[in-house]
DNA sequence: AAGAAAAATGCAACCGATTACATAATTTTT
DNA sequence: AAAAATTATGTAATCGGTTGCATTTTTCTT
């Protein structure tokens, strides 16, 4: 492929007679440049098509203008909807994303950690893989003072900024609900309890059984994988309880559905046999039959706030290391699937 | 910040007491090495932390391994599947992936363009805006010899290569299933025709009618955006017709989705009264009540294939520009609410 | 063992922008 | 009008790999 080279700031300036300094400091437009020059530079700049080499600027000025993003996987709502929050600020800042999934594996994590510490990114976003519980795959970042950022998924060991909702008080929230309705055997359903938001939100519901003097039972917890085929598993599973439960908090408003589905399949009502409360307020919660009531987990919101503090901890604006928790507003959105009783507010 | 300085190349010479140039070598396992200086090289490598500078061999190189990816918008599943396979080949081959979505305007799709292009991206993946008619903004692309793959909404004319599926004959199997079913007044609801994907789809409903010898009725044809508002509006405006239709093929399962509620809500039995077909084939195609008929299209194939096929354009093991269109396999997925008579497969 | 061939290494010029410091041109002050 | 202050421009080193070509070292031939 035979590619005509491109005009460098050498070229301007043997045009216009002047230094690659001055052409380098009009194009910046530095203020000890006079104007007249300035022009003449911006109109050869035109002229010529000249685009700056990002390489040559990085290299010297030591910084790559980029911020990593690792997550477990790309096919989650959730995910996107902070990759969205993500993309507009650091865009906005001018700054790269490169975005790297690990498919839920830790092995894949340290992977994608290491190719983008030698990519030298400027700061790092991160959502921790399933069965990630070491973060020493990070150090290299934090040895070197590149700040990290984590959200949803972290570990909370005081030493790096995280991006959370308070997943016990959710927690809480929903299963004071489901008992507010007049529910007395409650299953949770989630995925593995040695990842912080499942054993948060695990957490809020056992303190709501228990202020509430309902003893907790040990063969109502359900933990699975997140996928279709859990979903229709654990619902079976449910239905075989006896006596049959009367409420289900699902972490997860996708699996909620699948769940949902198969006990309609088998002729459970939903709510009266069991009502359901789910977890993320994706836009499917709003289209399944009864509408699910879930706990509403603003990604967008999320990857703004994640961005925004790395982006102003990267320009100086502020320290992230003063920083230890930002917890981000979430709220119970009630809607049929668990209402035994009263009404539901129109949205 | 402080940052101690990265080790270099140089930094290994110096102690190895032998040339960069044989540094630089070895780590790239050039043949001209001998095996105990290379043994001497990486064993440094490894004790001094050395991570190699991409912007030195970049400006050096004169290529970035970049790919860029411009979108309309980042919430959707479709394009968030293209993302993950696009994702999953670019970053095996070892190039970067920088995402830019423009939220449907043709102003923002430009600057995008253009941002790229300043960033030097080695090759392009796109799908178009929603009111992008004009190609302009890929001109410096393809006057630079930069590789441009477009999929899903594209323009065809003929002089870049895209990723799609046969949209005509989805919008015809579609209808066709619906006549099939025994329809007569079959609404579209879709969305600008100004749009490759929405006019063949309008062409095929257009086709199937014809072939059946339904008369087409204009006012059967429901133009709107793909929003939940717009869902509601149309389903109103539908039930609202005399006679009421039979059949409505919709060009999205989440409006679809959103159509069917109002529908339901509204007393609109499915598929009984109105048998419906969607288009995409989301998660959430199989979660709603009835289940939704739909075409699949496979996102995440779509994002390989046009990751791939660049990414050999890019190598020199393929040329792109000898491929003009490659159409990828799309299917009709028949569920129960298009089913007026006869039954389903189970899954 | 001397010469030829092959393998390994080194030299040094790039790639293109940035910037500390020096110098020149212009404007202001006295 | 000369000196001082200000503004504008230039010089040249630097960032860290890459690579064509030259040179040295090793291995193979006869």
């Amino acid at each position: 492929m035979i590619r005509e080279k491109d005009p460098t700031i050498y070229d301007i300036a043997r045009k216009l007679n002047i230094s690659t300094a001055t052409v380098s400091r009009g194009i910046k437009d530095h203020p000890s440049v006079s104007k007249k020059t300035k022009k003449k530079i911006f109109d050869m700049v035109d002229e010529l098509g000249y685009r700056s080499n990002h390489f040559a600027r990085n290299l010297r000025q030591q910084q790559t203008n980029t911020i990593g993003f690792i997550v477990h996987e790309l096919n989650s709502n959730f995910i996107t909807a902070v990759l969205a929050g993500v993309e507009k600020i650091t865009t906005a800042a001018g700054y790269d994303l490169i975005i790297a999934h690990s498919s839920e594996s830790f092995v894949k994590e340290a992977a994608n950690a290491k190719n983008l510490f030698h990519k030298r990114v400027d700061g790092l976003i991160a959502s921790l893989s399933f069965d990630t519980t070491n973060l020493d795959h990070f150090q290299p970042f934090i040895d070197k003072g590149i700040p990290v950022m984590f959200f949803d998924r972290v570990e909370q060991d005081g030493s790096n900024t995280v991006v959370i909702i308070d997943n016990r008080k959710c927690g809480y929230q929903a299963t004071k609900h489901l008992i507010d309705q007049g529910c007395k055997r409650i299953v949770h359903l989630t995925s593995s309890l040695n990842r912080n938001v499942y054993s948060q939100r695990f957490k809020g519901y056992h303190d709501a059984l228990f202020d509430n003097e309902i003893p907790y039972d040990d063969s109502l917890l359900i933990v699975k994988d997140l996928s279709e085929k859990s979903g229709v598993e654990a619902a079976r599973q449910i239905m075989k309880m006896k006596p049959l439960p009367d409420g289900v908090f699902i972490t997860n408003d996708f699996v909620a559905a699948v769940c949902m589905r198969t006990f309609k399949e088998h002729g459970v009502r939903i709510p009266d046999d069991i009502a359901v409360v789910g977890f993320n307020n994706d836009a499917i919660a709003k289209l399944i039959e009864p509408p699910l009531t879930t706990i509403n987990y603003p990604g967008k919101d999320i990857g703004e706030i994640a961005a925004r503090n790395l982006v102003n901890h990267l320009k100086g604006v502020s320290n992230i290391h003063q920083t230890n928790t930002i917890i981000v507003r979430s709220d119970l959105i009630i809607r049929k699937s668990s209402l035994k009783k009263g009404t539901v507010s129109p949205e």
